[in-house]
DNA sequence: TTTTTTTGCTTTATCGTTTTAGCTAAATAC
DNA sequence: GTATTTAGCTAAAACGATAAAGCAAAAAAA
C-alpha cells in the first residue's frame, strides 16, 4: 500500500495554472486585499475543494511560529475531576482551532518543571496549568518569559498571573452556612496539608462563617496527609466523632469526601443519624450511598471554558499583559446527608 | 520582560564558529559517520549544553523527521476508564520520549475522522485509537496509508491492524463460570447495542460458557441503548427480575454496572439477596455499596503500556508491516455480590 | 615529487507554507 | 501621445532544521 501523497498547495496551483502564492492568498481569504479577480478566486476555491486540499500545518506553523497546540498540565489526568476539566478544555480548544497536549505533574515541582520544558519545546502556543505546591517561582518565571499562561483550579493571588478557578471562599461559606441553618453547631472541617491558595480560601470561608455565627469555639480544622490518607482519615474522624462529638463534617475535596465515606462505613457511623456531612464535587458515590450526600458543586464547564478563552486571548494578543481573573460561583447541592437537626 | 529568543542551531553554530550542518550532525549523534574531529564534537556539545539548545520540532518535522508526538483518540477522556488509560499511556510515552495529544470522539465516526485528520496534520508520529462503531474502513485506510497505528480496548480481528486489548472472551467466561460455580443458573447478560468486537466477544464468552454448562435455555442477552440508558436499564432489569426470575446478572461495562446499581437501588432490589451481579472494571461505587461488587478487572497498566510499546516499535520500524496482537488476561475480583447460592 | 586517498568540514537543496517585494499589462491622467 | 496609476498576478525569501553533494587541506601512496 503506497502512502498516498498529500495534496499540496503546489498541486492545486498547477491544476489551475497559477502560482502557489495566489492559491495561498485565496485560501486564506486575502483575495480582496491582494485584489485577485473574482473568477480566479472561484476557480481556485473550486479546485481546492475538488482536490480535497488541506494545508500542512507543520509548514504553516514553521512559517508563522504557531502550532495551534495548547499544553494542559494537571496533577493527574486519571483523577475524574481533572479528566472532566480536560474534556471541557479539549472541547473549547477544538472549537477555537486548537489541539490539547496533556501531562500529569503528580503534585511534584520537578515534574512540573520538566513537563513545562517539554511542552514549550514541542512549541505549544500556551499553557493551562494546575500549579502544585511550591511552584510559584517556577510559574512566575514562565509567565515573565511571556509564554501565554493561565492557571486553573488554583491560583497565586500575589502575582499577576491569570487564572480561572472556583470562588473557594464562597464554597465553604455556603456549606457552613447551610449546616448552621440546618441547626448544626459543632461543625468540623477536614482538609489536607498544603500552602495552596484554593485550600486556604476554603478554610477561611469556613472559619469566618463560623465566627460570624458566634460559633468560634467549635472551629476545628483537621489536615490529613495526601499520602497515607485512609489511615489518617480514620484517626481524624475517630477523634472528631468520639472525642469532640462533632455534629457535622465538611470535606474539602472530592477525594477526602470519598475517603471519609469509606472510613465512616468501616466505623459503622451512620449518615446523617450519627453525623452530617458536606462533600465537594459530584461523585457517583454520593448518590449511591444509602443517603445522598450534600455537596458543593463546581461549575466545571465554566471554569474550564474560561481558562481556554483567557489563554487563547493571551495567545492572540501577546502584546497586552492583562491579568484575567475568573472566579466561578459554587453551587450547593442539598442531599440527605444534612437534614434539619431536629428531624433526626 | 522581553520574550527570550529561542536558541537556534545557527546560534550554537555561530558561537563555535562552524556551520549549522556540523552542529546538527553532532547533536544527532552522526559525528562518527561524518568523521567529525573528536575535539570538535566535544566543543559543539558543550556549547549546545551551555546555551540550552533544543531543536525546533516543527522545523525538524517539516524536514521529514519526527515530532515525538503521539495522538491518543478515546471516546471520552472524562470517562474514568479512558482517563486511567490516558494516564498510563502518558507515563509510558514520556518514558520513551514522547508527548501525548488527546482527543475524544464521542463514539462518533465523523468526529473520529476529523480528529485523526487534525492529529495527522499536527504531525503526530503515530496514533493510539479506541475505534468507534463503523470506523473499520476509516481506520483501515489510515493504516494502509502507512501511518503507525495501534488500536486499544477494541479491535478489528479481520484486519491486520495491531491492537492491545482485554481477552474479552475470557472475561465473561470467567464471570459466567464463577456464577455457575456459586450455584446460579438463570444468569442474564446486559450489554449495549454495537457491532464492536469487544462486546461481541464478551457476549460469546457468556453464551458459550452457558452452553457448555448445559444452561442454554437460560441464555438471555439484553441490549440497552447508550443514550437513554437509565430508562432502558430499568425496563430491562424489571423484565429480567420480575418476569424472567433471573438469579444473576452480568453487566458488560462499568457504566452499565453503575447504572444497573442505581436502578436496582431505586427498585428496592437487594444485592445479593434478591439478585447476584458481576460488574466490569473497578469503581469506587463497587466498594461503597452495601455489599461489595464482584467484577472483572482489566489490567489497564498492561493494556495501555503494550499499546504504547507496539506503537513506538512501529514508528521506529515503519518498514516492517507486522501485526502485533496483545490480549491481556482479565482477573475476577470476588466481592459480596455473588455469594454461594445456598448461603443466601 | 607527484598523485591519490582520507580527513574534516561547508555549501546547497529541501520540506510546504506565507509574506514581501516586484513585475507586466491595462486603464487612466495629463 | 507619453506618464502615471491600478489591477492582477508571480518570483523569491523566509521559517529552522536535515541530507546530499562538494571541496580544500593534509596524509598516504606511488
Amino acid at each position: 500500500m503506497a502512502k498516498e501523497k498529500r495534496v499540496l498547495l503546489k498541486d492545486v496551483a498547477d491544476s489551475v495554472g497559477v502560482s502557489t502564492t495566489l492559491v495561498s492568498i485565496v485560501l486564506n481569504g486575502k483575495a480582496k486585499q491582494y485584489r485577485i479577480a473574482d473568477e480566479m478566486v472561484e476557480k481556485v476555491i473550486k479546485a481546492a475543494m475538488e482536490m480535497n486540499y488541506s494545508p500542512n500545518l507543520i509548514a504553516r506553523n514553521l512559517r508563522g511560529g504557531k502550532t495551534q497546540l495548547i499544553g494542559l498540565i494537571v496533577t493527574d489526568i486519571s483523577n475524574p475531576f481533572y479528566s472532566a476539566i480536560a474534556r471541557i478544555v479539549e472541547n473549547r480548544a477544538n472549537e477555537l482551532g486548537y489541539t490539547v497536549v496533556f501531562s500529569s505533574s503528580d503534585e511534584d515541582l520537578d515534574n512540573t518543571k520538566r513537563l513545562i520544558d517539554v511542552l514549550l519545546n514541542k512549541g505549544v502556543d500556551g499553557l493551562i496549568v494546575v500549579p502544585c505546591d511550591g511552584s510559584e517561582d517556577l510559574i512566575k518565571s514562565i509567565h515573565e518569559n511571556n509564554t501565554p499562561l493561565v492557571l486553573i483550579d488554583r491560583n497565586f493571588p500575589e502575582t499577576d498571573i491569570s487564572f480561572s478557578c472556583l470562588n473557594n471562599y464562597r464554597a465553604t461559606e455556603l456549606a457552613t452556612r447551610h449546616l448552621i441553618e440546618q441547626g448544626y453547631e459543632n461543625i468540623a472541617l477536614v482538609g489536607y496539608k498544603t500552602g495552596m491558595n484554593h485550600i486556604l480560601d476554603r478554610i477561611r470561608g469556613y472559619e469566618e462563617t463560623m465566627k460570624s455565627a458566634g460559633l468560634s469555639k467549635y472551629i476545628q480544622v483537621k489536615k490529613v496527609n495526601l499520602l497515607n490518607t485512609k489511615v489518617e482519615m480514620s484517626n481524624v474522624l475517630d477523634v472528631l466523632i468520639n472525642k469532640k462529638k462533632v455534629d457535622a463534617v465538611i470535606f474539602l475535596t472530592n477525594m477526602l469526601a470519598v475517603t471519609g465515606l469509606y472510613c465512616l462505613k468501616d466505623m459503622h457511623v451512620r449518615i446523617p443519624e450519627d453525623i452530617a456531612m458536606v462533600g465537594f464535587n459530584r461523585n457517583d458515590v454520593f448518590n449511591l450511598f444509602p443517603s445522598t450526600i450534600t455537596h458543593i458543586r463546581q461549575p466545571l464547564e465554566l471554569i474550564a471554558t474560561q481558562a481556554v478563552n483567557i489563554l487563547v486571548d493571551k495567545i492572540n494578543h501577546s502584546e497586552l499583559e492583562i491579568k484575567s481573573m475568573s472566579f466561578s460561583e459554587p453551587q450547593l447541592i442539598v442531599g440527605a446527608s444534612t437534614p434539619n437537626k431536629k428531624d433526626i
